[in-house]
RNA sequence: GCCCUUAUCGUCUAGCGGCCUAGGACGUUAGCUUCUCAGGCUAGAAACACGGGUUCGAAUCCCGUUAAGGGCACCA
């Protein structure tokens, strides 16, 4: 039974793109064996809990289509799936370790911590923990016994740790090289390494895909696992999403939460779409393709080790391609759900066709069909050369009868021939005067929505 | 500084020893369609980081160099 997780801090007021971006490959291992995708929330970091981000990074991630099976939400046989309400299960499993010899009680207060750090460094050493305490632990269990703050450390082993990356292959690294970590702080909250190996294990977890910044503490959790006396998951370290620098995606360089793209008008599925392309390609060579297509193909294998720049144009591009492929009426639906359904239906169903190729985003919709709603304020251009004009104009479309686009079209065609003004001329004046816009839907189309009173009306504050 | 990882068009990628004169997509350039802008269609420019090996043969395997990124916290 497969079963997968993410495990997203409430340190931001949203998911983050790249947890999206893990996540839906973890959601989509996970379902392509039939096996289950859980969402744990690490909250075990007080100093950064967001108020409120952890609702709204649930509700996202159901909105955008990862549903999970087990989640502080709805629950599952391994609650509570949040870290904060765990803390009596981390402390076990670190005095546990202490007992077994594997772990050690330490209070080195962080001054101390800090100049040792900057004193190896000096020194072009490796910073890490001295086992001052380690060497000494009779002495800290009786400061202990006194109400000294303590922390547990995990003795690290002097020796080899290997393990398989799915992704990378074979990872070496020295014990020498690696800290004794901090496993349980001295707030009672567990780390990071601990909480994590603590709950993937006890949650059945099989496959850990997370982003290559676990790689290099991946070892101390193997040592972790073996402290314990458990079975290894499989590991699977995933690039990480990149700014255009190259540097790892940040909020001052691109937006990064889920809503910055969704309050544009970008679609859940084109996100989820795009962010599937980032370091994957379909095996077909597919650009747009479903969330269960994606889960029907998609495999760890195929997961590049290099890290791709997020690169928001063809994101707005691949959105455009889903706005394009939609229905009139669920286009319509977006729209008015992404203005909070504060525009007249009427006529947004009727402008659709007009402008359904010519928005990549729904927030694209407004500044292109606001003259629709009201009357323009402000005009382009001044147009105080085509007076004249514009008193043909009214008097040709007061004439029309029969109030359509085709009608309208041929009338104004012929009106210009006559007056002797070039086409492009002659409709961009027109356009003007109709939408107060250089850049329009297709114009004869929008007349005719508006209708006839409206547009004499527009008209005639020009002639 | 130390540890780990990575390296194909500007960007996302295909390629997994001969099918590569390196394919596709976004973006970009030109043309056509046209009342603007989109859209559509056609054509084009654009990459194997560098140096050594291995091999009959290397974008593909090995080693170095360089560059980039990540990690080195009682943050995740």
């Amino acid at each position: 039974m497969v079963r997968t997780r993410i495990a997203p801090s409430p340190t931001g007021k949203d998911v983050h793109v790249g947890s999206i971006s893990t996540g839906l490959m973890n959601y989509a291992w996970a379902k392509k064996n039939h096996g289950q995708f859980i969402i744990r929330i690490e909250d075990t970091d007080r100093t950064r809990l967001v108020p409120g981000g952890e609702k709204r990074m649930l509700e996202t991630l159901e909105q955008i289509g990862l549903h999970a099976d087990e989640s502080p939400l709805i629950g599952g046989p391994y609650a509570p799936y949040r870290q904060s309400e765990r803390l009596s299960t981390y402390k076990k499993h670190a005095e546990e370790l202490v007992r077994k010899k594997m772990a050690y009680y330490c209070v080195c207060s962080p001054e101390r911590l800090d100049r040792m750090r900057k004193e190896q460094q000096a020194k072009k050493q490796i910073p890490k923990y001295d086992r001052h305490c380690y060497h000494n632990q009779e002495e800290v269990k009786k400061l202990i016994s006194q109400g000294e703050k303590y922390v547990i450390r995990l003795l690290i082993p002097d020796r080899k740790i290997v393990f398989n990356d799915l992704v990378r292959g074979k990872i070496e690294v020295d014990g020498k090289n690696l800290d004794d970590q901090v496993l349980l702080k001295s707030d009672g909250f567990p780390t990071y390494h601990l909480g994590v190996v603590v709950d993937d294990h006890l949650m059945g977890i099989t496959h850990v895909i997370r982003g290559e910044e676990w790689l290099p503490s991946t070892p101390k959790h193997i040592v972790l696992y073996e402290s314990f006396g458990w079975p290894l998951p499989l590991f699977a370290h995933v690039s990480l999403l990149r700014n255009p620098d190259k540097s790892k995606l940040s909020k001052r360089k691109n937006p990064v939460w889920a809503s910055d793209y969704l309050e544009k008008g970008i679609l859940p599925e084109a996100l989820l779409n795009y962010l599937a392309l980032m370091g994957w390609s379909h095996p077909q060579g597919k650009e747009i393709f479903s969330l269960d297509e994606y889960v029907s193909v998609f495999d760890i294998k195929d997961v590049q080790k290099t890290a791709p720049v997020f690169d928001p144009v063809k994101l707005e591009w691949l959105n455009g391609e889903y706005l394009r492929q939609m229905s009139i009426s669920n286009l319509k639906f977006e729209i008015l759900k992404f203005y909070n359904n504060k525009l007249p239906e009427d006529i947004v169903i009727k402008t659709i066709p007009l402008i359904q190729e010519r928005i990549k985003k729904l927030s694209d919709y407004l500044p292109l069909c606001e003259f629709f709603f009201r009357s323009p304020d402000k005009y382009e251009s001044d147009m105080s050369v085509s007076k004249e004009m514009f008193g043909q104009v009214f008097e040709e479309l007061e004439k029309i009868s029969d109030w359509k686009a085709g009608t309208i079209g041929e009338s104004m065609q012929s009106l210009a021939k006559k007056l002797g003004i070039k086409n492009s001329q002659f409709f961009m004046n027109l356009r003007i005067a109709i939408s107060g816009k250089k850049i329009s839907p297709p114009l004869n189309e929008s007349m005719e929505i508006l209708g006839q009173k409206e547009c004499l009306n527009r008209i005639s504050k020009f002639k």
